[in-house]
DNA sequence: CCCAAGGATGTTTACGCAAACATCCGACCG
DNA sequence: CGGTCGGATGTTTGCGTAAACATCCTTGGG
């Protein structure tokens, strides 16, 4: 079947013949030219152009040691036959694949999709190709199966965008050259870690609240099984204890949108409550929609204050003050990352953290008269 | 150099020796075994098994002809090595990289990502990897840029998530045996085309509006130069024209939720719009605000639909009505439809549709009394 | 004028795998 | 009991490339 099916693909390739199209056709002539052959190999390059196969090679990969006009030769006849390197075979030989796999839980949050994407381009940049893991739910099993496939796959380096003790067991099988860099971990002690500065950006929207006036903060964290949530919510206490302020409880979404509605219908029963630091922009969102519902006024009566600065943030009502991520900085991070280990340049372990931003908007404002403040 | 890198990294490979991890030992072991030798070959495995390698091939791919007795050496042989194949020497042998290439504009918009996640796992189930190749700006030469990598890139196949005009002149340079398919295009007649049904959500959207009293819609469109945005805004026209409606002017945006904003100051002035079709759900909510802080209330005063249903849509103030996309869907056929077509099981062309489904929420109600409609 | 040096080019080989073909052996048939 | 068949296994070969080595030719110095 792809005998046939191949051979009417066929352009003319230098060594095979065209044979009909029918798909019946008891085709005599070499079976093993089958797909490989829809594209010219460096031998039919070498033969057009009248030189030997190495020279060929010289001429694709830039080496030194071609006389211009050869080289015009061979890359003339390049262009004639579409030559096009195999990448397996340059692979095979050199031992390298120029690929970068990504591994990576879910693409619904913006900040993994916006990391992934700023990791393709940095990647592009150096020459390199990503291939996407996609990990259908996070379990070990799952994280482990990811692992698996990659180690067939054709990558040089791995970069994992996930909450990290799921890792933990999961890389023991990794062909041991294989790099690993992790985004939004606290494994720094045992991969190279890039992430963004969770600490320094909650305390920073921490302290805008309360120099506002406000007596505390509440918290609208993230799920429990994310390191990212989990920072967010160790500094948020860390911050408050340091000020000497009361800690609130912790109201817990998973998120969503949908799950900071919910807390927010909480939150707006508590007379108290007039700050609140959401652990990312969509919750907010949520915990807007809630406050709204219940008449409680944003900033007037609850200042609210997200995390991840997402495009829409500026078109919530009311704009969103929040923490800008630079996800573009920490994908490049990474890719540098693996990239130098893969040279052996850079360290092989450590977290290097990228600052948020606080962004001001209008979601913010000192707190009401007579409330919280005042007792 | 290379030499010394990789030597210190070998765990101890069947055949190399280790030594130390001395940096600048002069290491007499075999050069070329430099990085491919920290993995096992089937080689090693079948030594280690006592048998030939073919037969580890054999086992490895799962053929038949292998005594189970055999089976379980080779399987223990593997396991003690470490042995993994190589996908390089795999796909230079079989002449294909399960691998599909997708090459995609941005990441930006929730479509795409959402259709890339869903192609990526619907890849993963068929074995196949993905290989991400982002545009950096949309221009031909970018896209060509693209393409031209894509070709010496190790994929058997490219679905392409973009604006098709600009694939035009770009798809020439590739591989004869690789396989496009396309995603939000109307080129189904050079290409097999998956998309979701822009017409008939639209439409659906208009005569929901229109069944609720309100004597037109207005649009508020995407950017010219996707091809979704025009489609939509093509079924918006059809829509009202057929119902025999008075066409209000096109207000345009670009995607954005800020421009969705700045179209929406212009249509809260405007006292005879009391429905607006939303090209996206972003848009819809940079409408809400403006809406909003102009006094005009959704959807007492004015209805609001988006297309796309993004996850938060539910949360918007007020939750909107909006048309949901089935991107899951749309990824898995654009897997399904490549696959196909390598497969010589498919048509060479065409286009798939998946329906938009309209989820009701609460941005739309009947026009006010003695609004538009009275006149 | 001859030979050494060095640049240009060609030849050989191996990367790891799997298709094709070859071989071996036991079982079953007439 | 000889022959044959078929399953299990081994051997050969080539995929396309690039490193290492070999060869050729030109050039320039003694």
């Amino acid at each position: 079947m792809e005998t046939v099916d191949d051979a009417a693909v066929d352009p003319g390739g230098p060594a095979a013949a065209t044979e009909g199209d029918g798909r019946g056709t008891a085709a005599p002539a070499p079976r093993r030219r089958a797909r490989a052959r829809a594209t010219a190999s460096m031998a039919d390059v070498a033969r057009l152009a009248g030189v030997s196969a190495q020279t060929v090679s010289r001429v694709s990969n830039g080496y030194p040691g071609v006389t211009e006009e050869t080289r015009r030769q061979v890359l003339a006849a390049m262009k004639e036959l579409g030559y096009r390197p195999n990448s397996a075979a340059r692979a095979l030989k050199r031992g390298e694949f120029r690929t970068i796999g990504v591994i990576t839980f879910t693409l619904s949050t913006t900040g993994n999709v916006r990391t992934l994407e700023a990791i393709a381009n940095s990647a592009a940049r150096e020459g390199y190709a990503v291939t996407l893991l996609p990990v259908a739910v996070p379990t070990q099993d799952e994280v482990r199966g990811a692992f698996s496939r990659l180690e067939e796959l054709a990558v040089d380096a791995v970069i994992v965008i996930m909450e990290v003790h799921l890792l933990d067991a999961a890389t023991v099988h990794l062909p041991p050259h294989v790099q690993v860099v992790v985004v939004d971990s606290d494994a720094g002690d045992r991969y190279t870690v890039v992430d963004t500065d969770q600490h320094g950006g909650t305390r920073a929207a921490v302290r805008h609240l309360l120099g506002l006036g406000h007596r505390t903060v509440w918290h609208l964290a993230g799920p429990e099984d994310s390191f990212a949530a989990q920072r967010r919510t160790d500094a948020w206490r860390a911050a408050l204890t340091e000020a000497g302020r009361e800690l609130p409880p912790l109201v817990r979404g998973d998120w969503s949108a949908e799950s900071g509605y919910r807390a927010g219908l909480e939150l707006a029963a508590v007379e108290d409550c007039t700050a609140v630091f959401a652990a990312n922009d969509q919750m907010a969102l949520g915990l807007l929609r809630a406050l709204h519902e219940h008449g409680r006024r944003v900033p007037e009566d609850v200042s609210v204050v997200g995390f991840d600065d997402i495009p829409e943030a500026s078109s919530f009502l009311p704009p969103l003050t929040t923490l800008h991520q630079d996800f573009a900085e920490v994908g490049r991070l990474c890719v540098q990352a693996v990239l130098r280990k893969m040279r052996q340049e850079g360290p092989e372990r450590g977290t290097t953290l990228v600052p948020a931003r606080l962004v001001l908007r209008q979601s913010t404002a000192p707190p009401p008269e007579g409330g919280a403040e005042g007792r």
